[in-house]
DNA sequence: CTGAAAGCGCTTACAG
DNA sequence: CTGAAAGCGCTTACAG
């Protein structure tokens, strides 16, 4: 590995000034800037992290935490969370250091990586209503940003996407196509975004003076097999006159909603509609199903270079009030959903 | 964060000495270390790890890169070993660079990652037969280690648990129950670990005399889906009588069979045996099966301390001889597995 | 526009 | 047994 004093030595110039040429400093001149980066090239030169980070005082990484949680979908968006995160990361020449949860007190964790000084800042994910990390971070001052948002006046950087739209547009699509009694499988109500979708579906379906029936609107584990069991109950009949539609939070649940109706010998679009909210997983394809899923889409994917470009800038100083991103998810409609078939034309009382 | 100079100042003591104390150096004096080590922990010293690793020329980092393939359950075992693997060299002081291999070349990643001097080593897991990463890494003299064997010869470091022993034994529990017509749900082939057990199986079979029928060994992705799918047609007689009893690769495809064996009112351990390796993963707990399933266990937990104790070692200057382990996975009877029914007494052809 | 110097926090020959 | 000194590779006031 070269160094900044061999490309000196080979251009005779001083470590100081190759330095400046490379971080772009303005008042190295133009001529100067150019040797310096072909030489640089020439030489493979990379710069040593560790003496970058020694001299700003800087560790270079940035922690992040794990819940474990028997929730199986959690390894697969998680994966793919972690994997987009450590790219963005690594752009930023930073590290994510990732510890796991084990225990009851939510910020123990968190501590104790504080107390090694270990990291520059955190990177939360799946908040909880009035989640007890951030107000223990906030009070700890160390930067953060949330991917989510455990309340909706948050004063610190977060990306998101609006999820009390997600299920209100699902409903709205689906009244458009004249269903009355539509049913709403959602996620651990534990969870921040459950409680916006909760709350999204519930005001749509008053807005279209649409009732909703006990047990029509579920909070359950985001599993095929939780979805199939939701909807085997709700087709049969046990918790009012079957939905004509269904609106899941995940893929895995949409999954399992087919299966039932399959096994009830009712088709997709024309018996029931289904739909789904995507993060979009490269291993669980909406567009494969059979018919093609209709969805709310938003790569989750596409929420890692936010999350960490935000926090590497708020650690760079910026005013966190401009580190936030609410954005909405796009309404992709295939073959899954239809019009309400004949015998859905009355409302649940 | 104090320094090595502060303590030195605190104790009228140089800096050097103060380093020496807490690395434990032996011509320190006990009383000396015995003040230094207070000071230190009274002062919340923690070394600074950039400055370390400034000065000793490493990088303090390996690297571990993922293949990002269709293999659901990729997911939940890779988890397990990230987090032990994070954990395990964390209390080496030492990070983990994670990055995700997106081509058809195998190696591009780690030629990338080798160019760029960010890592000092690499752990591999998931091996295929005279794996090309192998083959790579050492042309390339990097240190590295394996979690698993691409080849009985291996001449690298390596952890990995005897995988045909795991088919053997597991043969010779059900043929010593008398049980005849022994399938195996193995994984892809293209695995070595699965090329092993497909060969203890043979084996196996073969001490006992027992014929093993065309499609009673199958090699399908570890899901449930897959488990089912492939039970069903073996317990549908369509490949030959069907088995009194199988042997899984995974716990997965276990739960896969159990489901066909109910579809078939077929009880276990009554009518038909069942029985798996289990890495022990926490979200899915041979135990809690119903019946509990017996297995072949070996928590890929417990891998991960081993593998990053080796690589470490490897990097400080250890023989490669020395860092290689095959350890045996332990048969543990649950209610899964019973003597042959009635109808089981003929072999396959 | 460029250089000489100091310093980030640590380790380790070299002296004594 | 301990200290003074040099050095790891970089950055950045301070001079000129």
């Amino acid at each position: 590995m070269a160094t900044l004093k061999e490309i000196g030595l080979e251009l005779g110039l001083s470590p100081a000034t190759v330095s400046r040429a490379l971080n772009g400093f303005p008042e190295v001149s133009a001529k100067t800037r150019d040797r310096v980066r072909e030489a640089a090239e020439r030489l493979g030169y990379r710069a040593n992290r560790n003496a970058q980070r020694l001299v700003s005082g800087r560790s270079g990484m940035v922690g992040m935490i794990v819940k474990t949680r028997a929730d199986l979908r959690a390894d697969q968006t998680f994966m793919e969370i972690l994997m987009g995160l450590s790219a963005a990361l690594a752009d930023r020449d930073t590290d994510l250091v990732l510890a796991v949860d084990q225990g009851r007190d939510p910020v123990a964790a968190y501590r104790r990586m504080l107390e090694r000084d270990m990291v520059d800042g955190f990177i939360l994910n799946a908040p909880v209503m009035d989640d007890p990390r951030i107000n223990f971070l906030r009070e700890a001052g160390v930067p953060f940003v949330l991917h989510g948002r455990d309340r909706l006046d948050a004063d610190y950087p977060f990306f998101t996407i609006d999820n009390y739209a997600v299920a209100a547009e699902s409903v709205q699509l689906l009244a458009a196509l004249g269903h009355k009694r539509i049913a709403f499988l959602n996620g651990p109500v534990l969870y921040s975004h459950a409680v916006r979708r909760r709350a999204g579906y519930l005001d749509a379906m008053a807005r279209f003076g649409l009732p909703v029936a006990e047990g029509a609107l579920t909070h359950d584990e985001p599993s095929e097999a939780a979805g199939y069991r939701q909807a085997v109950s709700l087709l049969a009949g046990q918790r009012g006159a079957p939905p004509t539609a269904f609106i899941c939070s995940s893929t895995l649940l949409a999954e399992g909603v087919m299966r039932a109706a399959k096994d009830r010998r009712l088709s997709v679009p024309e018996d029931v509609s289904v739909m789904a909210h995507d993060d979009d997983l490269p291993l669980l394809r909406a567009i494969s199903f059979t018919p093609a899923l209709t969805v709310t889409r938003a790569p989750l994917r596409e929420a890692c270079i936010p999350v960490a470009t935000a926090l590497m800038d708020l650690i760079g100083g910026t005013d966190p009030a401009e580190l936030q991103t609410l954005t909405r998810a796009e309404l992709v409609v295939r073959d899954s959903t239809g019009p309400a078939p004949r015998n859905g034309d009355t409302p649940w009382p």
